[in-house]
DNA sequence: AGTGAAAGCTGTGTATA
DNA sequence: TATACACAGCTTTCACT
């Protein structure tokens, strides 16, 4: 029996059925008052957070736990600013691969994980196979980083390369109210 | 005087001079892997990361605050499963605007971030203006986002989805080992 | 800059409603 | 499930090196 208000469901809000591997949990005004602020502050104490939300701290810890067990809640990251280490530049690559199969797929998004530069990597859907955000330091480093590690690797076909001027976080992917179809 | 090895720069690592707003900041190998470990788990004991670095709890909770009060880290955040929370639709947008000013953008891109449907937001160069990274979940969902919060604001001029098959983080931006002219 | 010990506080588990 | 209470353990501070 689950300790909070973190239910497992069978269907989406819209009652759609759901494959089998995720299913959505339902979360309750405080759940998803407590996932929007560990999204913003990672690091709040579990008191503050308890007086936030308007929990006491025994119980938003529990509810804080069954949000991580049942997967809602990831992880917990520090956010690196890649300016102050000195890697000044960012850029979205846009790669096409030569050959699609699940394994090449699986080393090639593997490899670049690993990649201290890489930020993040999004598999596509449309002419590109995928997206990369990467960081350097000059744009030489960004041209290295593109010849050595990306466009040397057989499976790639072609790399194009986009700066970015700045990024910013967005507020998601916050847990929105479930539709009435649910309650 | 500064409580760890973090020291403020005037140069890059290659010598060059820096703009005057942001200046990277010398780590030592110690910051370097206090960092690494925060950006896999930020929510990780003080005690247990001292332990993993080789320093006493207080050493190492001094490094971690003048991380911190350097900005080399910006934040810690929790991370959430969208598929998790019933979003399993996850996109990324470009965005072109029809009008460049400083101002336009500024609104353009508070709007944008404010959205819980928004993951992150990139200024680029190149054809496109913005990337948005956004989840859904519906691509009825996702359709009503993009015509009613994007292409419904005034300054834009066109829009292109592409569906994300699936996304990780990489390891970056990660503190890289500075070269030998900075030693 | 790093260490170690002391003090205060938080996180955690149990009992209760 | 929420709360209250109690204990263990962590965070934090400070004097010293």
């Amino acid at each position: 029996m689950p300790l909070s208000g973190v239910r497992q469901l069978d269907y989406t809000a819209k009652g759609r059925p759901l494959p089998n591997i995720i299913r959505p949990v339902r979360l309750d005004e405080i759940d998803r008052a407590i996932v929007a602020v560990l999204i913003q502050d990672g690091r709040i104490p579990n008191k503050e957070l308890a007086d936030r939300v308007g929990l006491a701290p025994s119980s938003c810890l529990a509810r804080v736990r069954s949000l991580i067990e049942n997967g809602v809640i990831s992880g917990f990251h520090a956010e690196v600013d890649p300016r102050r280490i000195g890697q000044g530049l960012r850029a979205i690559l846009r790669v096409q691969l030569k050959e699609h199969s699940r394994a090449e797929n699986a080393r090639f998004a593997e490899a670049m994980a690993k990649l201290p530069q890489v930020v993040n990597l999004w598999l596509v859907a449309g002419e590109d196979d995928y997206l990369i955000e990467v960081v350097a330091e000059t744009t030489d480093d960004l041209s290295d980083f593109v010849l050595d590690c990306v466009t040397s690797d057989p499976v790639v076909a072609d790399t194009y390369t986009t700066l970015v001027f700045s990024r910013r976080r967005g507020m998601g992917p916050m847990p929105l109210e479930p539709t009435s179809a649910t309650r």
